[in-house]
DNA sequence: CCTTGCCTTGACGCTCGCGTCAAGGATTAC
DNA sequence: GTAATCCTTGACGCGAGCGTCAAGGCAAGG
């Protein structure tokens, strides 16, 4: 199929997918007129790429789950440095709501404050 | 004092504060010679941009406290617009741990079916 | 007078993941 | 034949918050 039958189906745009050839997630075989052709393998790189992209994971840490596909792998995370990358990933994760949550009572402190002086000031 | 003093006291940049004014945030006397001049309620009001930006205001939302400040409020936060700007940021917040709760769960499950598939697969 | 170190404005660079023209070639539908 | 719809590469835009030159003015020390 083609670039832009590619993208319906995985509902995105060809633009994604040709910035993903840029980045060296996506190869596609030519045909003699220049246009990219793509099989069903493609497709699932593609998939695969998308549901990473929707749990946080930045197109690079998609890298290693596509290779790994493209090595013959049934899925995406049968490979060890998937595995690695989930790792990372959860600890980044529970870094950001570390932060998020200590960040979340600093502003409760300071509406609480706020509010109480508000009320202080008042008769 | 001149940019410099103000950046060093506030321990930031000349850039960052240039950066301020150009967004409104921050303005400066000028001296005869053009040079910028602050006082000490601009180090505050600086200050106040730092404090909030650390945890998690964009520029735009320090904006509501800069102004309260400037209008002769003892505290950034002694305003209506600031309360309600600190009520949006905490519903932003839990916006966001919601968010990356459940992107951490699904990550996590990700990680236990890879590695119950690797177990599966080892005799 | 010369150097050093402050200050001025202006403008481009950076990250990320594409969106959005632009200019042109290929294919398909009528 | 020709209009509409694909495809190609290339290049700029965006948003946030500055960093980093560039080119020059002003002030102070020796």
């Amino acid at each position: 199929m083609r670039i832009g039958d590619l993208a319906q189906r995985a509902g995105t745009t060809t633009r994604a997918l040709r910035f993903y050839e840029s980045q060296g997630l996506l190869m596609a075989q030519r045909a003699p007129n220049g246009y990219r052709e793509y099989d069903e393998d493609d497709l699932r790189l593609v998939t695969e790429i998308q549901t990473l992209q929707n749990i946080g994971f930045s197109l690079d840490d998609t890298r290693p789950f596509v290779e790994c596909l493209r090595s013959g792998h049934e899925s995406g995370d049968s490979c060890a440095d998937s595995i690695e990358t989930y790792r990372r990933k959860l600890a980044e994760v529970d870094g950001y709501l570390d932060r998020l949550t200590a960040i979340r009572a600093g502003i409760q402190t300071k509406l609480d404050d706020a509010q109480a002086r508000q009320q202080g000031a008042r008769p």
